[in-house]
DNA sequence: CGTGCGGATGTGAACGACCACATCCCGCAC
DNA sequence: GTGCGGGATGTGGTCGTTCACATCCGCACG
């Protein structure tokens, strides 16, 4: 039997492409960066042996020649939760409009180490850019401390004169929330804030106790939960023996999730003895029972602002993309007062 | 004022670090790889100047001379939904400790065209492996008429003879909860099912209608549902009119706490006249009023395998990672059989 | 005291694309 | 008919790394 033409294991190649159309490597080259200076007839040519042989560019070496990697890195926490994971869908969507590929990290501990190494993680793939969501303090701190680091963008609560920061107005979402609250006639509203280092959590508290101070209303101490709905559960429990409030305002709505569930196992009632507000507006939030009052983010504009920002270089406009209330059953006027 | 030294734009190379090591560029390259040949003292040294340069080895330029691009490809959809949000996550850390990087591509519609740009997208960055988990039929089909694809992971929830597909058992998953419910006495139990095409869709309502039919029960005809709490609603407050069922099996939390929520609203207590199951576990399914029965799944352990497969080139073992029912309050005896 | 051997290090040639420049060709004006 | 200009196409060098091979050195052995 004759013997088989060896396996071709090696990727096309332009110069391959070229032989076969009949022309240099260079004219191919030109086909890919659709060159205007090509005859029509030419470009036909070329188009055909690449489709021919499957040909598809070596990012590898376009990447080294013109040191573009044409990739974008996206630092995150924890991102099973739904605001990051919607960002990060919305980043990778806008990316791929603008022909950019993005690559995650996410950082379970917020510890230093973990922090630079996920960054590293991220730089090492000579990504262009670089959208920070993970919204923790210490993210920020060693951020600042690393050297070398691509354009940026990070988002904000607050406003710390970064105009590279895309500026979430966290505390008016808070602010609108508690005012509600007072409205409908709440004295005693009880905070249950996100944890230590969040500056989003930080953000929305800073927004109760302000709303409250300028309502002459008293101010309960916050307490620092970590996000899930079991704290909300175990503290709900604990802080409705004391009835000491009428209503939560909670710094998510998974904790409000678990808060009601509090709530209906202590007999009371959502809203009539207790009102009950989150933040986020998860999808279930709209069907949980009762329906939660909440504050909703648009985490897709966001995303999208966030890869606008590095494509262009423009800053942000500050406070653009700003929180809303949905009012839905979990509140009410106070029975008792 | 004297000319200033020309800053350099361009980053420190090997040449430049064996320079100041007084080295050759090739002994740099053995440390970058750590080639047991070298002197301590010689490593040392070169250390020490890649140290002092902030040198970082260039992926470009190795990805292209090895032809290797440590990159795998995640194709989800969906991503904002729990379970897929969670393994990837879990495939990013897995993927983290092996050395790799992750790019994902999520598709938003499931068309042909879409599905293959999302691929071509993946594939133009050299991934050297795909994990599949998006689990509709039009996605394997598109997948199978695609050539040139690197090694690819895929998640099934059937057997259907593809050794390279981890295989979560949905339909064990289903038939267990339709038997809790069965055990407890209820003869009448709905399903509302995922949409047409997901395969996990499917394997679920196999798996109730296999229960159902071992158990001589009667089967209700099931609905075709789109995984919302939306649709939950809707078609809760539309089937509970009937009242021709005590219990509903839902193929994921979200329609469940739909329907839990229509229930609420046309004042049915559950599990008191209607018994609810979900699917998947998420978090807030345990904080939901009642509390919701569902079926567990450990994402974070598939992905995990998902990498594992990939690195190693093992096949699955088949049914290796099973759902868990997972019995909470929404569930009880019918009140009139 | 030369030979050989093995461990440590250096050298040339890729990998595949892009850039700057050189070359070619053809039509048109002088 | 020669020169010239400009549009189309080809050639060398380079990006930063790795691979295969060459070289060097010192030491043990016959």
């Amino acid at each position: 039997m004759a013997a088989t033409e060896p396996q071709r294991v090696r990727a096309p190649n332009m110069r391959d492409v070229a032989q076969l159309a009949g022309v240099s490597y260079q004219t191919v080259s030109r086909v890919v960066n659709n060159s205007p200076a090509l005859r029509d007839e030419t470009r036909e040519r070329v188009l055909a042996a690449m489709e021919q042989l499957h040909y598809r560019p070596n990012r590898a070496a376009r990447a080294l020649k013109t040191s573009r990697s044409r990739m974008i890195g996206v630092l995150a926490s924890v991102r099973a939760t739904y605001g990051p994971a919607l960002t990060i869908q919305a980043i990778e969507s806008a990316a791929m409009a603008e022909g950019l590929y993005v690559s995650t990290a996410h950082i379970t501990e917020v510890d230093t180490e973990t922090i630079s190494a996920a960054i590293d993680r991220l730089i090492d793939q000579d990504v262009e850019g670089l959208i920070v969501i993970a919204p923790q303090q210490r993210v920020f701190d060693t951020l600042a401390a690393m050297s070398d680091l691509p354009p940026t963008v990070t988002l904000r609560s607050g406003l710390d004169g970064d105009p590279r920061a895309l500026w979430v107005d966290q505390m008016a979402g808070a602010r609108a929330a508690v005012a509600h609250l007072a409205e409908q006639g709440h004295e005693y509203i009880r905070h249950l804030a996100g944890p230590q280092d969040w500056i989003e959590a930080d953000a929305r508290m800073q927004g109760y106790l302000l709303e409250l101070s300028d309502r002459d209303l008293p101010t309960l101490p916050p307490i620092r939960g970590d996000w899930t709905s079991d704290f909300g559960y175990y503290a709900g429990r604990e802080l409705m023996v004391v009835r000491d409030c009428t209503a939560f305002f909670c710094s998510n709505d998974e904790m409000a999730f678990g808060v009601m569930h509090a709530a209906h196992e202590l007999g009371l009632d959502v809203p009539g003895d207790i009102s009950v507000v989150g933040f986020d507006d998860v999808p279930s939030a709209r069907h949980y029972w009762p329906p939660l009052t909440t504050v909703r983010q648009d985490f897709d504009e966001l995303g999208r602002r966030c890869v606008r920002m590095l494509v262009d270089g423009t800053d942000a406009s500050p406070g653009d993309v700003e929180p809303q209330l949905v009012v839905r059953a979990s509140t009410a006027a106070p029975r008792r007062r």
